[in-house]
DNA sequence: GTCTATATATTGATAGAC
DNA sequence: GTCTATCAATATATAGAC
């Protein structure tokens, strides 16, 4: 059989071993960070060997910038379904409820982001100054719009965006936390009945004209 | 002269070169988290030696712990201060703006406080299982005491002081991203300014009773 | 495709001269 | 107290047998 180049697999199997990797590296990177991380810890939690891994993926950054540029897409989507034409106060609040249950579904993808961040978001700055960028430039005119008519209380609109952002991924990032101050007694269906209900007041209220 | 323990210094030369080493310790630990960060790293940004280093700390470990030790007293601080007898709106108020000043005048504690958290709080789980939440539970009380007497809306208060940590602590910890999509235009004091005041209208606008 | 063995670099920490 | 030199452990990545 023909060598594969590691970057475009061709097989079925092949597909299916890079998205077993790519699990363990998820779980490792999500809580270590790029650096703190090791192919021993990955190979370990996907239960390949070392040498096999690099056999997938020509080196431990590869694993990294797959990873990102996957979650990437996943992560613009919630605000990108926001709708200029909808009702305001709706619109909000559903993005509110699809944030949330993206820090519900995936916490690993949103600590792996909090990770790149936190180092000063090496890999993917230009992305952030761009295609993030323009995003919510254009989704705070949207927002200011609707201010404008009177239709939401007025606030800053890119604040607006950022404290949606920091309270829904707050469940995913510090779950440790919240798990420590809540107690045994909060599952996480619970958890996050009680999270979801609490946003949307806190949002609706304060946005809300009477 | 006799050999001095590194954990009890007892000059004020040793004092001031462990302040130094902890400065840069800080600045490397709360970008690339414990197992991230190399000992050269924290030399380089120091301006000393790596051995020298090892001389005033025994350790990689008890550089961070005592980094680690210093930032939660600070941390706990805001919440404490939160007094039951005050005007609810008021003391609510005054918290978030203590909360957001140390997210500005302290970002890499909030970010090494962070890194921890997400790498699963092995350090301080303890103190987060305890001393945190026994503050937390006695300020919850309060605040659900003032729900009851018809002077806050009612939500939940666990959820509601995560959202306040959560929306403040951003500022520091996202920053980057916060930059990146504020663009250039935003110089730090105006961008507190302007979080602050829209804080203070999303939470007292929810939680006020007409 | 998967393994063992290993090359090469980096890491935390120590020894010992000055 | 501070340095250079270095050790032992660990890291990424490769070589080559099967």
């Amino acid at each position: 059989m023909k060598k594969t180049n590691s970057k475009t697999p061709t097989t079925r199997i092949q597909r299916q071993k890079r998205l077993v990797i790519l699990e363990a590296a998820l779980e490792v990177f999500s809580k270590h960070g790029f650096r703190g991380s090791t192919l021993d810890q990955i190979a370990s939690e996907a239960g390949i060997s070392k040498p096999n891994i690099l056999y997938y993926y020509a080196s431990k950054q590869e694993m990294h910038k797959e990873l990102i540029e996957r979650m990437m897409d996943k992560w613009l989507a919630p605000l990108e379904e926001m709708n200029a034409k909808g009702d305001p106060i709706a619109e909000i609040s559903a993005y509110i409820k699809r944030k949330l249950e993206m820090a519900r579904d995936y916490p690993r993808q949103s600590r792996l982001f909090n990770n790149e961040i936190l180092q000063g978001a090496p890999h993917i700055i230009d992305l952030l100054e761009g295609e993030l960028k323009i995003l919510v430039d254009e989704k705070a005119k949207v927002i200011a719009n609707w201010m404008k008519k009177g239709r939401l209380t007025k606030t800053d609109p890119y604040h607006l965006i950022f404290s949606i952002w920091a309270t829904t991924q707050h469940y995913a990032d510090f779950d440790v936390q919240v798990c420590a101050v809540l107690g045994e007694k909060s599952a996480i269906n619970h958890r996050f009945k009680v999270a979801q209900k609490h946003l949307d007041l806190l949002f609706v209220r304060a946005l809300e004209v009477e």
